[in-house]
DNA sequence: GTTGTCATGTGGTCGGACCATAACGAAGGT
DNA sequence: ACCTTCGTTATGGTCCGACCACATGACAAC
C-alpha cells in the first residue's frame, strides 16, 4: 500500500478564531470584566470576516464565557463573564432529552452529587440559606399549588442546598443535572396515582432533610437525600434508550 | 414608588430559531442521526436570515448536538448528533481557567465523582478495559516518559476509569474536569522537587488502585482514589482567585 | 432645570455573492 | 463492459456591504 494520505481538514475560520481567544483566556491575558473590541475593529485585526468572527463570540456566548450588550455607554460591547450555569444546563438537558445519558446514569450522578451537597450543606449553610430553603419548603405544602409549580420548587429547593454547600462547582453541576431530568419528573408527577399523598410524602422527606441539615448532621443528611432521590427516580419510566454506542 | 417598569428586552432572533429546534429536540422530533434541510432552505422557512439560523445551527455545533458537513451525499449537511464529551471538556476547561471554579471545589468534584467512578468500575469493568488501564499503566512506568506524556496518560487512566464504570454520564463528567485541570497539574509536575520520586509514587498508586479495581473491592478503591487525588491537589498552587460572587 | 431631539457607537439582522468540498454522472478512452 | 476523467451540483463556509435596533450622550428648545 502507497503511504496513505489523511485529509488535511483544515480548520474553519471562526474556530481558529476561537482558539486565538481561548488561548488569551486561558493564558489570563483575557479577564472576567474584561471587554472586547467592537465586532468591526475586531475583524480586521484577526483577518476574518464579521460573519466569522460573530460565529465565534455566539459560541464562546453559549459556553457563558462572553455577554454582549447593544448600545453605548461602559455596559455596551461584549464583555468576558463567568456564567456557566445556563450554558452547563442547557447542553445536559438537550443531551439527556436525545438519550445520550439513560435515565440510570442521569440517577447515579445525581445521587453522588447531592450525597456531595447535603453533606457539604450540613457543615456550610448560613442562616439565610436554611430559611430561603424553608421558605421554599413552606410553599410546596401550600394545598393548592399545581404540579407544575411544585416541580419547580422542588428543582429550586435541591439547588439552594447545592449553592449553600459552598462549592460553586458541584453546585452548577447537581443544578444542571437537576434541570435535565425536570420534564421526566414533571411527566411522573402528574401521572402519580394519589397527588396529594405523593406530594405529602415528599414534602416530609424534604423537611427530614432540611432539618439535618440544620442540625450538622452530614452523613444523615447525605443518607437520605440518596433514598429520597432513589424512591423518586424509581417512579420514573424504566428507560429511554440503551443506544448502544456512540453514533 | 410607581409601578417598576421592567425593560421587555425581546429575544434575539437566532435565539427563536435555537427554541424552536430545542423544542424539536426535546419533544422527540429530532433524532440523533436526523438530517436538518440545506441552510437555504430552512432559514426562509422559519422566517428568518442565513446568518441568524448558522449562530443557531453554531450553537447547537458548540453542545455537541448537532454537526454539519459540506458536500454532496449521504454525509453531507446537518446532522443531530449525541456528543457531548468535547462541549462539556471546553466548557469547564474555561471557565476553571477563567476562575469561575477555585480549586478547592474542582478537588471536592474529583473526589465526589472519581470515588464513584472507581468504586464503579470495580464491580463493572471488562477484561478489555481493565488491559488497556493496565496498558496505560505500563506507559507511564517507562523510565523516558517526559512531564506531559506522564501528565496525557495520567488523564487516560483516570479516564479509562470513569469509562468503564459503565455510567456514561459521570464519566463524561470525570473527563471534563479532570481535563480542567490538566494545564495545573501539568504546572505541578514540572515544578516537582524530585520527579523519579514523584512519578515512582504514583505509578504505585495507580498500579495499587488497578489492582483493587481488578480485585472487584469497591470502598476500598474509592477510598485509596480519594487520598490518590487529594494527595496530588496538595501539591498544587493553593489557590488562584476566591471570586467573592458571581457578577 | 426639564424636556425633547438628534448624533453616535455598539451589537443584530439581512441579502447576495462567491469559495471549498464532496458526491454524482456523463463523456470518453481502453 | 470497465475504468478514468472531468464537469455538474448540492451543500456548508466565508465575505461584504447595507441597514435595523438599542442605549447613551450632547445639545437645543422650552
Amino acid at each position: 500500500m502507497a503511504a496513505e494520505w489523511r485529509p488535511v481538514r483544515q480548520s474553519r475560520t471562526h474556530e481558529l478564531v476561537l482558539e486565538r481567544i481561548e488561548e488569551q483566556v486561558v493564558a489570563g491575558e483575557l479577564k472576567a470584566g474584561d471587554r472586547l473590541p467592537p465586532e468591526r475593529e475586531l475583524a480586521p485585526v484577526l483577518g476574518v470576516s464579521r460573519s466569522a468572527l460573530r460565529e465565534a463570540l455566539r459560541v464562546l456566548e453559549t459556553i457563558g464565557v462572553l455577554v454582549a450588550h447593544a448600545g453605548r455607554g461602559p455596559d455596551a460591547g461584549a464583555r468576558i463573564v463567568r456564567n456557566p450555569d445556563d450554558a452547563l444546563g442547557r447542553l445536559l438537558r438537550l443531551h439527556v432529552a436525545l438519550g445520550s445519558y439513560n435515565l440510570h446514569d442521569v440517577l447515579e450522578a445525581r445521587v453522588v452529587l447531592e450525597r456531595s451537597s447535603f453533606e457539604a450543606a450540613a457543615t456550610h449553610a448560613s442562616a439565610e440559606d436554611l430559611a430561603e430553603a424553608e421558605e421554599t419548603l413552606r410553599r410546596m405544602q401550600e394545598p393548592d399549588v399545581t404540579v407544575p409549580e411544585f416541580n419547580d420548587l422542588d428543582t429550586s429547593f435541591h439547588v439552594q442546598i447545592a449553592r449553600s454547600s459552598g462549592n460553586q462547582l458541584t453546585s452548577t453541576l447537581t443544578s444542571a443535572v437537576r434541570e435535565s431530568v425536570r420534564p421526566l419528573i414533571l411527566e411522573a408527577l402528574e401521572a402519580a396515582e394519589d397527588w396529594p399523598a405523593t406530594a405529602a410524602a415528599l414534602n416530609a422527606e424534604h423537611t427530614a432533610l432540611l432539618t439535618l441539615v440544620r442540625e450538622g448532621n452530614g452523613p444523615a443528611a447525605a443518607d437520605l437525600a440518596e433514598q429520597h432521590i432513589r424512591g423518586f427516580h424509581g417512579t420514573l419510566v424504566p428507560d429511554t434508550d440503551p443506544s448502544p454506542s456512540g453514533d
